[in-house]
DNA sequence: ATTAGCACTCAACAACCTCGAGTGCTAATA
DNA sequence: TATTAGCACTCGAGGTTGTTGAGTGCTAAT
């Protein structure tokens, strides 16, 4: 049995009017509301085969249909009109892009903020640390009580970075002034792997003296420079208390389960990585493998920022969820983020 | 019509089992499993009396009684027994709070967390920011490419704070090191109100030359160590999904506002603020005045610091709540923050 | 190929009944 | 006088039954 023109208008009509409606849909709903000019007998024979071809599927007999996983799919990739979203909408996105913040943190709860406003669905996101290793720009030794310095460091991209360290009580500021003068000298514009071990033997031996301070100076400086390690992917969400307007979430134990999950970084990141696809991609109910979230389904995106991936952008809403809309807000605000239209 | 020892004890009776079970509670109930020595038929004349007095309430004839706010609140001031928590629980809130952090946001994180798990209730925090002027422990300017230089601040409390500033291109090192010598020299060891006004102009008259970078670093000075005006009090709240475990709790639209409502920074804020009490203070259902929290009761504490207060910290349950265990386990914990039993 | 017609199904709803937990009142009892 | 046994009464919870209506699948006519 294969698709044609009007089993597919039919499929159409009965997902968008769920979509809509959150109630099984018949035949003669179709039949009245999308003119397709036809009586609902006819259409009674063709949902017959949909359902036999498991695209939709009847909660119990003597009710009307509703999509299946595969209904949904077969929707968003065949049928789903790419909807330019409302001028309103646009304009008030792009107005709320432009208060960017220096702090990341701040810029994510903007972003999750549009979101869950525009979409009513729960917005997360997730943003990988900045993999590459940073350069040293300025390193500074200062004397606080005795025994005691504050090591300043700022690296190429401007982030500072301060720590207290340990020093021989009769260190004085000349030693310190000379630590910092050498290692600054020595280091400046390198990152940790262009540290070559002749310099940091010259470093040493012109120091003996200070061998101590500059040991631990140096260890901490690795540390700071060098963030490959301790890069760790950051995760947010937002607007789980959405799901609780969803028709379809009226059970509390089901909305508990939903909710706890959410607050599982590792499920969260897991829903976020599980496709490393480079465009906007829908995961339908089962598709996703987490149990729980099963009556929901997934859009996630990338998030670029000169056309470099620094994270990605989910939205999770119920299986019935408006796919096209949710798709055009993502698209509309991850584009402006990424400056303009560039992307593409 | 008074309170005798009977009906004191009928009235206990209710409010233990209600708590228990959730469940209105009948004569019969209390005459087994409380042994008060009487009949049902006495206990129901008694409390007959009890909700004359509107310390109980009906659902419907035929039902048991539950305590009415009155009830409760008749319990809380004069029944309720000052348990001691378990040792276990007492021992996992003092391994717990072992692992202080410096950082406010994660102590606090840490403390939240050990409530909702020990509790299952929903616990908040207030933290009142440093409301004294800080005084200057160290100042330095240091140079990074021409025309920008790096302020580093580090005030009584061991707080760094870093700027950017601005200086004219020609500005060298020798300058920003002058800078650095006479603001240090004169202002360390003191807060804004401190400076006085013929030091201010002799740090002027001896850097006639670098008047304006000394003018914009003694602004960021001033903001960094004058504290009060900036001074935002911080809300922090956790585990708002325990309520969904309430039987009380099975409708979705009653959660959604109670969630809802937690949402709202100044609600909480006014919940832990509302009474500028000392002690520890117990609000039940209307007692409150916000709406959507009537069904619920709130107890909040004080956090104290070296017998300083530093914030509140608020219990929010049903109202159904174990208040005995609940009001034990915030002074355990609160007494073993503020370091031992040193409180009273 | 389409559709009108019809018998059939079943969830939702309402009406009704029964059960039992709980009450208040009264009269007997200690 | 305080307590209690006894009893009639109330009413929510839960089960049964009947009705309704939306929706179906099948068949025969177009």
């Amino acid at each position: 049995m294969d698709m044609d023109s009007r089993k597919e208008k039919i499929l159409e009509a009965v997902v968008l009017d769920y979509i809509q409606t959150a109630e099984p849909v018949g035949s003669r709903t179709i039949s009245k509301k999308y003119n397709l000019g036809v009586s609902p007998a006819t259409i009674r024979n063709e949902m017959a085969d949909l359902e036999e071809m498991g695209l939709i599927v009847q909660p119990h007999t003597s009710a009307g249909r509703i999509p299946s996983d595969k209904g949904y799919r077969y929707y968003v990739d065949y049928l789903m009109q790419h909807d330019q979203i409302k001028k309103e909408a646009r304009d008030y996105i792009q107005e709320s892009i432009k208060k960017k913040t220096t702090e990341v943190e701040e810029t994510v709860n903007n972003i999750l903020d549009i979101l869950s406003t525009t979409t009513h669905y729960t917005p997360m996101m997730l943003i990988n640390e900045q993999q590459a290793d940073h350069s040293l720009q300025l390193l500074q030794l200062l004397p606080l009580e005795a025994g005691r310095a504050l090591m300043v460091i700022v690296t190429d991209d401007d982030k500072i970075e301060n720590r207290f360290i340990q020093i021989p009580p009769q260190f004085g500021k000349e030693d310190l002034e000379l630590v910092s003068q050498m290692l600054n000298m020595h280091l400046k514009g390198l990152s940790v792997d262009g540290w070559q071990k002749n310099v940091l033997e010259n470093i040493f031996s012109q120091l003996q003296r200070q061998k101590q301070v500059v040991d631990s100076a140096l260890g901490m400086l690795a540390g700071i420079l060098h963030k490959n390690n301790n890069s760790e992917e950051k995760i947010y969400y937002k607007g789980g208390l959405n799901m609780l307007t969803q028709p379809e979430f009226q059970d509390v134990g089901k909305v508990h389960n939903i909710l706890m999950t959410l607050e599982n970084k590792e499920v969260v990141n897991k829903i976020l990585n599980n496709n490393n696809i480079n465009e906007i991609s829908v995961k339908i109910g089962t598709e996703h493998d987490i149990p729980d979230l099963q009556d929901c389904s997934i859009i996630v995106a990338s998030y670029k920022n000169n056309g470099k991936e620094i994270g990605k952008v989910g939205l999770l809403g119920p299986k019935r969820m408006d796919y096209s809309n949710s798709m055009a807000v993502l698209d509309v605000l991850l584009k402006d983020l990424n400056g303009g239209e560039s992307d593409e």
